[in-house]
RNA sequence: GCGGGUAUAGCUUAGUGGUAAAGUUCCUGCCUUCCAAGCAGGCCAUGAGGGUUCGAUUCCCUCUACCCGCUCCA
């Protein structure tokens, strides 16, 4: 996705407006800032928790099979050993002083050749490098190859400031050395290595007073692995039946390299995770005498006993694209990447990406996984905790099989096994404990963004309407088009002129029928028009303006009716007060 | 982390080695009729720290944040 300076403005406006209007602010701004760090202003708390809301109610309440969790942010520090997060996330990294390319410490090919050293370089157009270079010639490699080579690197970790690469000149080149075996040069290219230094995406913390070493404690770098530490908590406690899921939405902290895109790449950040549990395919197979597949056209609409993972899978995907649209977001304003196998992570099965058009590119809101078994796994394996699941109907089932055939059910589950690794024991054992009702569930992990999905939201609401007048003036008219289900403020009310008791008085009342019901805003300041557009501005979708015909003046038919405003058309008609809550909440719900 | 750019009022911009300018927003008042109307009044700013200088918003250095490009992205 190519940036076009139209989308660059766009942003730009973007970022503008939320903050002009409250809905986010760059966090500790009066102190300069911090960097990856943004907080929600008055409207912007009201959106991100009117998409908090419709995400829970749709994921838990409105269902029957999925539960709710809210766990802490600061866990036992094994949980993200058993994760892999510490072992991913904790290691020495060592970066090219040339290209800044990062390796890790312990994984440095011994390189050998010639230690070359530049005292800079610089490029026609004045861009210049007055630091040192200094590079590996590797042993064998032509020494204008070579030179070829270091333009590109330079070209390459500049950007477009430094121009073509065949225009740069390198200054002062002077062989300083011969080495042999040596780990201090990048491998991929040969550029020499700063020093290794600890590189952790998670953010660390200290529990006690003491501070030591030993009281390190990390703040989660995802929600996602509560949900399985309390797995079988929830099991025990909630009669749940697998299949079924565990929603959380909570905080979660990444020490992003490059935070950047406004909100987009942030910090701290909230995520809506749902891990639903499933029967591996092999349960399923063994209670219903077949595993039901995916194939284009399947009927997602109701999940099935018989389904195996990748129709669970399908499934979540189109419940995920059907709550988008139902707050607004279509799929005209969404993208999808389905991960190849070789990019997958080795325990997931499958993973799509939801995408959004951002302006400055189309990038992640959610992504939905097949995890099989593996979150679950490492977390018995750490803790030493049974975190198997009993199925009945599985038992019942497997009573029924002859010895005969569950020795025909292992071979074919082995020669249909997943990972090519697995071991015709590892098979036996694990048909075992099926046979006695045993399994470790499978996961499809939907888990998505909330302030990616707020600044979405605001990206695709954002527009500058040019609207022209009866006298043919025309001027820009500045509107969010949210939603009425995720606008912070859903109708503002209006009277007519503040300076009129009577009309001051009913627009109170109107306000005191709807607050208890829904947000709204009341303002008598300035001229009408001013007033609509100042809501939307904030997305308000309904106006409702009190004048002298609400009062029963000249017009007896008009009395106790308001003007209702709508915020997309500029329509406006009259309804009566009383039919006014009905209508708005037929909207809002 | 590297390279480039930016930082003046809530917002958009002007300007200067010697009292910082405007539009807009916002607030107050006047106005009996629906899309940023009019009139009158009012509030608010040189990102932080250091240096040069009689004097720095302006020149220099450092820091911070944001934007763009690399890089990173379990």
């Amino acid at each position: 996705m190519s940036k076009t300076p139209d989308s660059e403005s766009r942003m730009e406006k973007i970022v503008s407006l939320a903050k002009r209007r409250g809905f986010i602010f760059q966090s500790s701004e009066i102190y300069g800032g911090i960097g990856g760090f943004w907080d929600y202003g008055p409207l912007g708390a009201e959106l991100k928790r009117n998409l908090r809301d419709t995400w829970w109610r749709t994921m838990t309440r409105d269902r029957e099979d999925v539960v709710g969790l809210d766990a802490t942010i600061i866990m036992h520090p094994s949980i993200w050993k058993a994760s892999g997060h510490v072992d991913t996330f904790a290691d020495l990294m060592r970066e090219c002083t040339i290209t800044n390319k990062r390796v890790r410490a312990d994984h440095v090919e011994p390189q050998s050749g010639s230690v070359m050293r530049f005292s800079g370089a610089k490029a026609p157009n004045n861009w210049r490098v007055d630091r040192e270079i200094t590079l590996l010639m590797k042993q064998g490699e032509h020494i204008e190859s070579f030179r070829k080579r270091v333009r590109q690197l330079l070209v390459q970790n500049a950007g477009s400031a430094a121009g073509k690469p065949e225009e740069i000149e390198l200054l002062n080149e002077e062989r300083i050395d011969a080495v042999t075996d040596s780990i201090e040069f990048h491998p991929e290219t040969g550029g020499l290595l700063n020093e290794a230094r600890p590189f952790n995406l998670m953010l660390k913390t200290y529990i006690g007073p003491t501070a030591t070493e030993d009281d390190i404690a990390y703040l989660r770098p995802e929600t996602a692995q509560a949900i399985f530490a309390q797995f079988k908590n929830v099991c025990d406690s909630s009669r749940v039946k697998v299949p079924f899921g565990i929603a959380q939405i909570g905080k979660a902290f990444r020490n992003e390299v490059t935070p950047k895109n406004f909100t987009f790449r942030s910090r701290e950040f909230e995520q809506m995770e749902l891990e639903f549990f499933i029967k591996p395919d092999e349960a399923v197979q063994l209670i219903h005498g077949s595993v039901a597949t995916w194939s284009e056209g399947a009927d997602l609409s109701v999940p099935q006993p018989n389904w195996g993972w990748e129709l669970w899978h399908r499934y979540w995907y189109a419940e995920r694209i059907a709550y988008y649209a139902g707050i607004g977001l279509g799929q005209e304003s969404l993208g999808e990447i389905w991960q190849t196998k070789a990019d997958l992570a080795h325990y997931a099965r499958a993973c799509v990406d939801i995408l959004f058009k951002f302006p400055f590119g189309t990038e992640e809101l959610e992504g939905i996984a097949a995890r099989g078994s593996f979150d679950l796994t490492q977390h018995q394996t750490h803790s030493g905790k049974q975190l198997e699941y009993f199925d009945e109907e599985l038992k019942a089932a497997c009573d029924q099989l002859t010895p005969e055939q569950k020795v025909a059910f292992i071979q074919k589950a082995h020669s249909e096994r997943f990972n090519p690794d697995t071991t015709i024991e590892e098979t036996t054992a694990f048909c075992e404990k099926l046979f006695k009702g045993l399994y470790i569930p499978h996961v499809i992990e939907p888990s998505a963004g909330l302030d990616r999905l707020a600044l979405a939201i605001l990206s695709s609401s954002f527009e500058e309407e040019v609207v022209t007048d009866e006298k043919g003036k025309s001027e820009t008219r500045t509107v969010l088009h949210f939603h009425p289900r995720i606008a912070p403020i859903k109708v503002g009310i209006f009277p007519l002129l503040k300076n009129k008791p009577e009309l001051v008085a009913k627009a109170r009342e109107i306000v005191a029928l709807l607050r208890p019901h829904m947000a709204v805003f009341y303002d008598e300041t300035g001229a009408i028009g001013r007033r609509y557009r100042r809501q939307d501005e904030a997305g308000t979708p309904f106006g409702v303006t009190i004048d002298f015909d609400t009062l029963g003046e000249e017009k007896p038919e008009f009395k106790e009716t308001v003007t209702l405003r709508e915020r997309d058309s500029m329509q406006q008609r009259r309804i009566p007060i009383a039919e006014l809550l009905p209508f708005l909440l037929g909207k809002i719900l």
